[in-house]
DNA sequence: GTTCAAATTTGACATATATCGATTCCCGGG
DNA sequence: CCCGGGAATCGATATATGTCAAATTTGAAC
């Protein structure tokens, strides 16, 4: 309610899960998106392209990186996807992914009061 | 009741998913952790939990906000305890459920470069 | 056009998960 | 001590998920 998530096609800038009850459909939403997170393969995955030079990595750069069949790898990656979290797009033979890093945001935000920045080091 | 599976111990408080890969035994912590918020009940559990007064709920405040059985709804804070994210205690005839902050900002500063809010500039 | 390599889709299967009803556990009150 | 109510556990079941092999698609090179 007092977001107005309209159309900015999700992006409930201001309540964190601390804040205020989540409604059912923003949960719907979000659980989409964790559940997507909720395997150690994509976990690696995601965070594989993340990592991977220029901010994409091909499908060939992944499968190597575990002991599962391309089909199995595909299956991930096309779950990711479909959450919202990365996409892709084929050059020539090969097909790049990349992360959306406003998904990480979004989850990030709805995780807690915003950790005031990692500092890191 | 205030256990907690024995997981904890690591806290790998500076690598966003988007630095470095995740290593399988860190992808594996996590992933149980963002599995458990990868339902929409365990994500409005442990909002309605955030969000009540005093930090703190007791189940029979919580098993009114869904069309669940009492089984079900304490099967979800079941896997919401055990991967870390909630504690809870008994205190007479109720038990009362609390949130971890220190799981959420786990989880919330591995999904990228902590969003900090406004400080960001 | 044919052939080859990269990636996805399909079909199948074993396991995991969400859910419920019935039962059991725990505690306060009579 | 027994009863009643809140909550967790148990046992069962339907559905979802992870995985692979086989088949299909896509584009490049010959």
């Amino acid at each position: 309610m007092s977001n107005q998530t309209g159309q900015d096609s999700g992006r409930w800038c201001c309540s964190p899960v601390t804040g205020e009850p989540l409604s059912g459909e923003q949960a719907g939403q979000l659980a989409t998106m964790f559940k997507a997170l909720g395997d150690p393969v994509r976990l690696r995955l995601l965070s594989l392209i993340a990592a991977h030079a220029g901010g994409e990595a091909c499908v060939c750069d992944l499968t190597g990186a575990f002991d599962l069949s391309g089909p199995t790898i595909s299956h991930h990656l096309k779950v990711l996807r479909e959450a919202g979290l990365i996409a892709s797009e084929r050059r020539a033979t090969w097909v790049y992914y990349w992360v959306l890093p406003e998904a990480l945001q979004q989850l990030s935000s709805v995780l807690g009061p915003a950790p005031a920045a990692a500092t890191r080091g």
